[in-house]
DNA sequence: CTGAAAGCGCTAACAT
DNA sequence: ATGTTAGCGCTTTCAG
């Protein structure tokens, strides 16, 4: 009738015990010597390997957690993965991880799935957020950490970027280089990111007295192709430095640079964003902004670890708290020098 | 005591009706209207969310599946993640990801998981076949698909990539378009993708009329520094073209030449493997075989939804089968015409 | 130290 | 059409 795998009761009955006495010595609580040693041959004879699911369900926890991220393909969000996994591997918890394309349903979904008791925990990096999301973080039925900004009136634990100050850093770095006409390739002007990288752009040019020039700036998704169209649209514009809203964009704005002939950082430079793993993949290496991805994903697990294990005690549940990583410039041959006019 | 979710007694009691109704309506199993209706706004009303765990205790099926991958930071396994979701999600199954870092042990402890019942079935795509593998696959509590290439006398379902021939096509090319002193950046000796690369070079090298000069080959592991350091290195054999056993190597290659001043292609030619979207992430464009990455997830989810389907079928267990994606070559910019020796 | 028994939330006979 | 009841495999009182 069943699967055939075998349970507390096959190994009870090869072992001439109680089911109760099983549990107790499969799971390290005190027995007699004898009693200890007759389950653990029969479970070792028969191969038994403890129900998960069945543990979960007495148990209450999975010890399974999730990261809903946007896009599997973005290197950022491997860099928080492999973060995270470091954390709740360590305290002993499976990651399942969910890529939802930035679509808000999906991300709904996975705030709602909260509730099938499925996982015990929840990361969540949404680029978007809506009332909706505002309804559903409030009323998740189990911790959950953001990964971004959102109002200050909800009550979840969050992880911040500053990408203001990154884009800041950015732009300045190119002005100090001596960069005067600075080309802007932005994300999608709805999102998160996408604003906060928008006002970045335009304080450090307010900042170093040039103009913002709406010609010089240009909002797409993020992904490399994107962000090698938006380059060449750009470059009737005669900018003398490229900034991008990612190390893609960015990737795609230097093979635009590239097919066109112009030298990189001697005719135009390049500066990405999140330092990633694709900072370094092609020539020159991308000057880029480190967002603290790792450090995110890291402190994210953190406060998630900290909420599940405050579940457990008596105490009520402290006041969410946020934290946001600096922001840290990368200089690399992308923004060398440039070209002198001879 | 509980978690203060609702459940389907707290839904019986408001709706005054019993739990059997309760289920009933939510599984859209026939009922009165008048209960369908009650049953409906208790629920909404409570925020009912069925508990997944509870469900797959009673019917033995998780609706998960796993799917374990060496690196996640590979995009060669971000495009099986895709394919494979974009089939399970169709089919109704969440999926789970593992990244193991191709350590054995890791592969091993995922295998013997799915003995726990945290999944309904396990795809594996392990660079290395050890006897414990053989013997852990054997065992297996569970259907499995491997991605990979392994011994014919397992019986488990297997989507393969043909290395030899794609490593064969690449050199060939290289050939073709006037190289002969090709180098030969390879992953390591002791995996199962690193010698049939190694294979497949040989044999292309003996069909064009080539010799293997071993100092023309490096082993590494796969990744963009490597390809940097091991291509680096190869300079000095004065190669006119540089085969890579994937994107990332290449990658690697075409920085270290580029960190040299060498023209590609007209200096040196590089080709990489996989196809992935790396091969457009530098510049020039790279060369590179497609190994079928999409259809091999594609493919290897198909056979575990059928042996999924086939279980629960009275049927025996059909003989495992075995699939091969045939590799094409992609010819772009890296691999173009050779400088003509003035 | 050990066994009997309750029950986690749900589904599926079986009865009514 | 609806209610009662028996488990799924496990952990955990509660007695002995």
């Amino acid at each position: 009738m069943g699967t055939g795998q075998p349970t507390v009761v096959s190994i009870a009955e090869r072992a001439g015990v109680s089911i109760a006495s099983v549990s107790r010595v499969l799971n390290g609580v005190g027995a007699r010597r004898d009693t200890v040693e007759r389950v653990e041959r029969a479970a070792s004879e028969l191969g038994y390997v403890p129900n998960a699911v069945a543990r979960s369900l007495k148990g209450g926890r999975t010890r399974q957690l999730t990261f809903a991220m946007p896009d599997i393909g973005n290197p950022v969000y491997v860099a928080m993965v492999r973060a995270i996994q470091t954390v709740t591997k360590a305290a002993g918890y499976r990651l399942l991880l969910h890529s939802t394309d930035a679509v808000v349903d999906d991300e709904l979904a996975v705030l709602r799935s909260l509730g099938d008791r499925t996982s015990d925990g929840l990361i969540i990096c949404p680029i978007r957020i809506t009332d909706d999301h505002v309804e559903a973080l409030r009323t998740a039925a189990g911790p959950v950490v953001v990964i971004g900004s959102l109002p200050d009136d909800v009550p979840v634990d969050s992880v911040r970027a500053d990408s203001v100050a990154g884009a800041e850093l950015a732009v300045r770095h190119l002005h100090d280089t001596g960069r005067r006409r600075i080309a802007f390739v932005n994300g999608p002007s709805d999102t998160v990111p996408g604003h906060n990288r928008d006002r970045g752009y335009r304080a450090a040019l307010a900042d170093c007295g040039l103009v913002y020039d709406p010609s010089l700036v240009r909002h797409t998704d993020f992904g490399i192709e994107s962000g090698a169209e938006a380059a060449e649209a750009l470059l009737d514009h005669a900018p003398d430095a490229v900034f991008c809203a990612n190390d893609q964009l960015a990737l795609g704005a230097a093979r635009a640079l590239h097919a066109r002939g112009l030298r990189i950082p001697e005719d135009v430079a390049v500066a990405g964003m999140d330092d990633s793993m694709l900072a370094q993949a092609g020539w020159p290496p991308l000057t880029s902004v480190d967002l603290g991805s790792t450090e995110r994903g890291r402190r994210a697990a953190e406060l998630l670890l900290e909420r599940l294990g405050i579940a457990g005690a008596s105490t009520g549940n402290p006041p969410p708290r946020s934290t946001t990583a600096p922001p840290r410039l990368v200089v690399r041959a992308s923004t060398g020098p440039a070209a002198t006019d001879s």
